[in-house]
DNA sequence: AGAAACTATCTTGATATCAAGATAGTTTCT
DNA sequence: AGAAACTATCTTGATATCAAGATAGTTTCT
């Protein structure tokens, strides 16, 4: 009789004409979900960094060499607003982990680049980080880790 | 090969040194609580309400007659802060969903009591929230919502 | 060549949230 | 009774985000 257990029988108390059987799935992924960003944000503030700033500097990482992508790429990538990337790029620019590059061909546009600082704090805090998600699912088998992900992924394409 | 497929694809490249398994399970429990979110957003929006209104209101609905819990009680089922949910209280008080009460016993506290309007409007907006409910996973079949219910009880209490 | 349409990024103003602290009232202890 | 500790709620100041629009530069079309 967990949280949700608790909302859905208040419910059908409430709303017996209701169906409600959906709202406990949905609502657990939702907590799951809460519990899991709690926990990486944890990782990620003893490295200094937070979901946004990680989220940007692990897109430059896995890109691959040379470590630069544009503010556009970026905003795909994450998927936010092109507001909330340039804040993102002042920040990580400030406090020195990446830095803009005027492009030589476009003078509109510029290359987000990993400064070596950059690179060395991500590398770092992506290690530690993959080691939290270890963690994190040890509670499931191999068999049922697998089977959550097959399920996830057909929600997912539905 | 969806989105988180091709992060970790090229995580494995740049990082072969890391198991990113765990990555691909949790990066979709993510995208999953963003997909349902946003589409329970647009039946909020169809009745003048958001995330936040539709939280409190539904709080104080499934908490049965006479529709009344003090801001703490709301806080602690809706886990915001306190500064949250006066703001909260504040709007919905404007836009005539709940009202104020003072205590009679204590004069620090207040009931915050849905007012007819309210009721109305969360009982609609209930209403379609549970059929959109059942609209998002109607792409799993009985048994596999319930296989996965179950794995995510798991994962919630490990 | 020059106008129109498009593109890349940044700026502005508004919103929801949180952490920390303020305020007002209540309970406990001596 | 009065002080100390506690409680319930609100206020303040800071942050991240978004939507809309501004700015500067590029491409396409005639």
């Amino acid at each position: 009789m967990d949280h949700v257990d608790k909302v859905l029988a208040q419910w059908r108390k409430e709303r017996p004409d209701l169906d409600v059987g959906p709202m406990g799935l949905i609502g657990r992924v939702k907590r799951l979900n809460l519990l899991l960003a709690r926990e990486m944000e944890k990782t990620w503030a003893e490295h200094d960094l937070n979901a946004a700033s990680f989220d940007v500097l692990a897109t430059l990482r896995r890109s691959g060499s040379p470590y630069a992508l544009s503010p556009g790429d970026l905003m795909t990538s994450t998927m936010v607003t092109s507001g909330t990337m340039t804040n993102r790029i002042d920040q990580l620019e400030k406090a020195g982990l990446v830095e803009r590059q005027q492009s030589e061909i476009d003078r509109r546009s510029f290359l987000i680049a990993l400064s070596d600082t950059g690179f060395a704090v991500i590398d770092g805090a992506v290690t530690a980080h993959v080691a939290t998600l270890h963690n994190l699912v040890s509670g499931l088998s191999k068999a049922e880790q697998d089977a959550m992900d097959s399920m996830l992924r057909a929600f997912l394409n539905e």
